[in-house]
Parts: structure tokens; sequence; C-alpha cells
DNA sequence: TTGTAAGCGAGACGGTACGTCCGGTCTTCCG
DNA sequence: CGGAAGACCGGACGTACCGTCTCGCTTACAA
């Protein structure tokens, strides 16, 4: 039986090591060349401290892209639709095309392989996102911005769909142009229609 | 200098023993255990031969999804848009969920780490596709069921990015109603807002 | 640059196993079919702890053959210098003709292309053996019954360089009344000219 | 069954720029990384040629080492013994100390495996020297230079075994002096030992 | 004089081993 | 007694040569 460590007597000392030493590498040789032998020698840390409190390398880059990414505490909320959803996006899309090197498009690419990872990736990243995305949108139903029988499924998929496309065919993130025609089209298929009669 | 192989003398034998046992071994291990030495081992063929002809696995992969991929040639047009995208759209699905640890998903996440991959993979399966996708979406423009000013790259966005997506973050791909919903939201995105009452 | 391991976290049951493995690999298929990946499998090792502690399976035999060899340690002196010799000269022949497919000529073929496995061959096999030999020579010598001139380190190669000659030319190692025949050769060319008057 | 290859069929100039590949490798990289593959591509020439008429590097090293030699042709009989002795053995020592990189010790280091190789090192190239060899000893028996007695099979072991022992070992080939020194005491030792007062 | 059968260049092929890299586990010893 | 250090087994990597095997093409002997 394997025993489960005491999280109380990690020592944080080597855990703030390993995950810089994880974004030196990665950034310095991206994510594919990224190692556990290498973080290890970089943290100055033994293998056996990384094993032990993280199953993959892909749960370390994880955590890491957990700590780097901005709090996306409450939903932003200008009165704009548009532009609310527009800064939402712009949020993630940074985090799949960072300066260089970034892990982002790494872990994305190691949870289509690993089903543990990936409900990592939902439930610490994603979700509290999409939360946050859902509210804004439900508001804006409230609202009557938005036809009354909208489907927020739908509208997120129509929405983040197109950045995991974009990624995964080396396309290229959407500039800001294309995103507000994203938005825009997005918008429409949402927006009551007899929203075109105003007087 | 790397001389490179001359095409003429390659022996078709081999190829296809090497696209088969891929194959099998990727349904039989999923596409993360696919190795190398295995497809030789199973092929009866010399790593030096794989090496060769394809640069990585990934590569025999590519060719292996494309070889079994329908041959999508020309735009389905029952007259029904809605039908038609939903056919269209039911192929990729296919090659996203095959029955089982088919090598979709695996090229995907190896496209990520490596772009000459990810090249190939726009070029030889994504490419043509997407441009049977456009010609039927035209067909509709022209035909006023479509916005005149829709943007197509949008509609191509909105479209295949939902399933990138709910691949990336392991939710499922849709099932036929919520296709269903999704197509529908997205024609009415792009469908002219007078099209019920002009005058 | 590259580390060098830690002699005192070496595992002596590995070095053990793959000494071993090579022996009965050796004597089983010969020195010509000896493999490092063979004697990886047959010790249950991995390839990378034989090279981490030795620079080439020439090497591995001769460690090997050190350990397999008689310990030559003090001259044996009889009192009778022919006889000594013939005993000495033996345990070389022994090493050079064994029982069947013995690493010797191995090594030795080997320390023809490897500069540094030939220098370890003579500080490790060849000078302690050398020193007794000389030893002997010289306590002769001491006792008039050898020529004071006599240059001994001819007397080596004498008496030393035909097993290597007829090793090199596949011509079979003197059997003892050659042997016999050489070594009174030689003490004649070492003898003191004035032996010559009995009475 | 293999079909014998025609040798009148056999063109020469293939066989030429086979052997000056070889010694063209051979100097610049040396024996040990000498390749059929690289005389191959170096004489402009298919693999499949050179093991149409060879059975191996070795043989090939062997035939360019044949044609390089200097014809052993008749004894050398200048009246002085020690003299044409020490002529014979230098040209012995320029085949083991040659410029550099010279393919002799290569071969014998081949021939050490390779039995077929060592019977034909021995027919072409050792055979013709140890005949003119035996011929100037017995002559110079005859001439009641050496004692009638003397063997001269244990004459050629101990003129010719110190080249391989030092050869084996990597000590150098002997200076002059040294082979001066050599020379003379084989000759004490068959040397009729009443030579000096013979009445 | 013309087949036609060999030698030939080119080089793809199935193999075997190389030496390296990294994943995960296990052991030793230090603080 | 937790953790650094790192040796260890395993297994895949991509490369280098081996010796065999078609391919077309010349080249010289025989019909």
């Amino acid at each position: 039986m394997s025993k489960a460590p005491n999280p109380a007597r990690r020592r944080e000392s080597s855990r703030r090591a390993i995950l810089a030493a994880t974004a030196e590498l990665c950034s310095q040789f991206g994510y594919g060349r990224l190692t556990i032998e290498a973080i290890a020698a970089r943290a100055g840390v033994s293998k056996k401290t990384i094993y032990r409190w993280w199953p993959s390398k892909g749960a370390v880059a994880l955590d890491l892209l957990d700590e780097t990414a901005t709090v996306a505490a409450a939903p932003p909320d200008t009165g704009d639709l548009a532009a609310d959803l527009h800064s939402m996006l712009t949020e993630i899309i940074g985090m799949l095309t960072p300066p260089h090197n970034a892990p982002g498009p790494g872990v994305i690419a190691e949870a289509l392989h690993d089903p543990d990872l990936a409900r990592e990736l939902r439930e610490r990243l994603v979700r509290p996102r999409i939360a946050t995305f859902r509210q804004r949108l439900r508001r804006a139903q409230d609202a009557g911005q938005l036809h009354p029988d909208a489907d927020l499924d739908v509208a997120l998929d129509l929405l983040y769909g197109p950045l995991y496309h974009r990624l995964a065919l080396h396309l290229g993130m959407p500039d800001p142009a294309y995103l507000h025609s994203l938005i825009a089209h997005v918008l429409r298929a949402l927006t009551p229609p007899t929203s075109s009669a105003p007087h």
C-alpha cells in the first residue's frame, strides 16, 4: 500500500522551486522538451519529491498555469456585454498564446491523452471561468439583451470553441478585430428576433 | 547532407504493412502507447524503413487517418442547409470519437507540439473539407439563405470550434440533438434579419 | 560536463551479475558475438548501468579476465630457472588458449584499436606478471646463472613475444616441448659464455 | 546455390577504386572506422560489387596491404647475417607502424576473430617472408655461422615474436638500437658455443 | 550483329546493436 | 525522519552498418 504523503509536512520552498524551474525550462526550451529530470535538477530537488506531490509533468505545469493565471474573480460587468465577453476571451487567448513557449498548449495536448489531467484542467482552470461566463450571460438574458430561450451551453461552445479550433490547427489566435466579429455573430444568434423592430 | 530517398523505389507492401500495424496497435493499445519500435516489429519491417519515409509517428498516424477517411468529395447539397452541415460535421465527429482508440485525437495532440505535423494535418485532412464546407455555405449565401455579409470564416470557426473545444476538455462529442441546436444557433447568426418580413 | 558516478553507491550485485553474464555469453558464443545488449539482458541489468561503469565491452571483458586470472603473486622460485619460466609462461598460454572462447584474445584484438583499453590491459594484467618475471630473472642474474650484462627487457620480449606471434597468426600456442626448446634457446642467449668450461 | 562470379568479367577500374578508397579512408579515419558502406560510397561503387569479390572488409584491407607491400623477393645476402636480419625485420616493422593509421594492425586484430582471414594473411603475406627468412638462416647455418642443431622455427618466433608482443600491448615498435640488441641476443642463442676456441 | 547474360551503379530493405534519454522506483545518507 | 542525491531497471529513441535484394544500364561473349 502506498502511503499518502502528509501535506502538512510539505516543504513550501521545494514546491516553489519546482514551479519556478518548470516555468524557466518551459519558456527556455518549450513544453515539449520539459522533463521531470530537468525540473528536478534545475530546482535542486530530488525526482522523488516531484513524484510525491504530482502524478505527471502535466500536473506540475497545470499547477504553474493555475498560479500564473489572473484570478478570474467576479464577472466583469461594464454594462457592455460584447466588451465583457471580449475581455474574458482575451484572458484565455493570453493563456493559449503566451509570450512564447508557455505551458498552456502543452497541458492541453497532454490532457488529450490523460483523462485525469483533463479533469484537473476542467475543474481548476476552466470551471471557474465558465461559471463567470455563464453568470454574465445570464444577467444579460435577465436584462432582455438575449433571447430568453438561448442555450447558454451552446453560447459557451460558440465562443470558446474557435480558440481551441485555431490552436489545434496552428491557425493563430484571433486578433481583436476578428474576435469582435466572432462575438457579434454569436450575439446575433442569441439576440431576440424582435429586437430588430425598435419603433 | 541528407539524401532524400527515391520514392520510385519505395516498396508498397512495406508501406501498407506499416499503416496496417499502426492501425492495429492504435486500436489495441491506444495512440499513447504507440511506438515506432512496435510498429516496425508488428509490420515486420525495419525501423529504418519507417524513418526513411516518415519523420515521426504522428506523420504515420496522419497517413493512416488520411487513407481511412471517407473521401469528402463533392459538397452534399440536399437543399436542406442545416442537414448538410449536420452530415459534414458528423464525419469529423466520427474521426474525433472513433470506435475506440482511433488516432485522430493523438495526431491533434502531437500537432500541438509539432508545427510540421500541424501543417500536414491542415493541408491534407482539413483543407479539402473546409473547401467543401465553404462551397456549400457560399451556395446558400447566393441563394439568399444567408446574410450576404456573413463572414464564412467565422461560420467555420463557430461550427468546427465546439468540436475541438469539447475534445480538448474531454467533454464528449456533441450528440445529434445538441449538434442540431448548435447549427440552429449558428444559422440564426448568419441569417438575414429581414428574411421574415422585409416590408 | 559528464558527472562521474559515485563508486560508493555502486551496487555490487549488479557488478557481479554483469561479469557472470559476460563470462557465460563469451564461453557460449565467443567474444566476437558478445554484445552490451546481450550482457544487459542476461544479467537482468539496464544497459545504462553497464555504460555507467565501463567504457566498452572490452573493458568489461578485461575486468572479467582480471578476476578470473590466477593471482600471480610471488615469483615462483624452485631453484630451477627454466622450470620457473616454463610455469610462468604456461599461465599466460592458458589465458590465450582457454578451454574455449575465452575473452583473452578478444580483449587483445580490441586493444589493438583502443589505446585506453591497451593501457588498462598493460597496467592491470601484464605489469604485475612482468614484475614477477623480471624479479625472478634478476635473482638468477645475481646468482650468476645469467650473463651480468644480459638485457632483461630483451629477455621478456623473447619469451612472451612468440606467444603473441603465434596468437596473431593462428599458429596455435606452443606445446610443452616446443616451449621447453624456446626457453632453452633464450637461456643460452643469456648465459655467461664461460659456463662452457665444465672442468 | 550461389554462383561464383566470373573473374574474367571483373572490372579492374572498380577493383582499383575500392582499394584506393580503402587506403584513403584508412589513413584518414583509421581502420577502426572503416566501413564497407563508406568504401562503396567513396569508390563510387555498389556495395554489392564489394561483397561479390571480398568476404569482409578485412579481406579488402589485406589485398591493399598485399599490393602496398614491398615485394620480398630474394633473400638479401650481404654476408653480414645480423644486418640481413635487421633489414628483413625492419620491413615488417614498417607494415606494423605505418605512417599513421595503416591497415596492418587492423587486419591482424580482425584475423584474431576470423580464421579465414588469418589463413589468407599467413598464406599471402607472411609465408613468403618466412621462406626468405628461413632460407637466409639456413645458408648461415650451412656456413657454420649458426649451431647446426639450432631450431630455425624457434629463431623465427624469437625474432618476429617481439614485434607482435609490442604491437598487442601498444609498447611501440623497437628502435634500431633495441632491434640490434634483440638480434644479437638471438644470434648468441643460435651460435655454436665453440666458435671462440675451436681447437 | 544481335541477343543475352553477366557485371555494375544505385539504393531500399530486414536486421542487429549501438549509445542516449527519460520514466518511475528504490536505497543511502545527510541535516 | 523528510528530503537531496542519484543508482537502478526498463524501454524507446534515432542512427549506423550489416549483408541481401531488386532495379535498369552497360558491356562483352556467343549464336
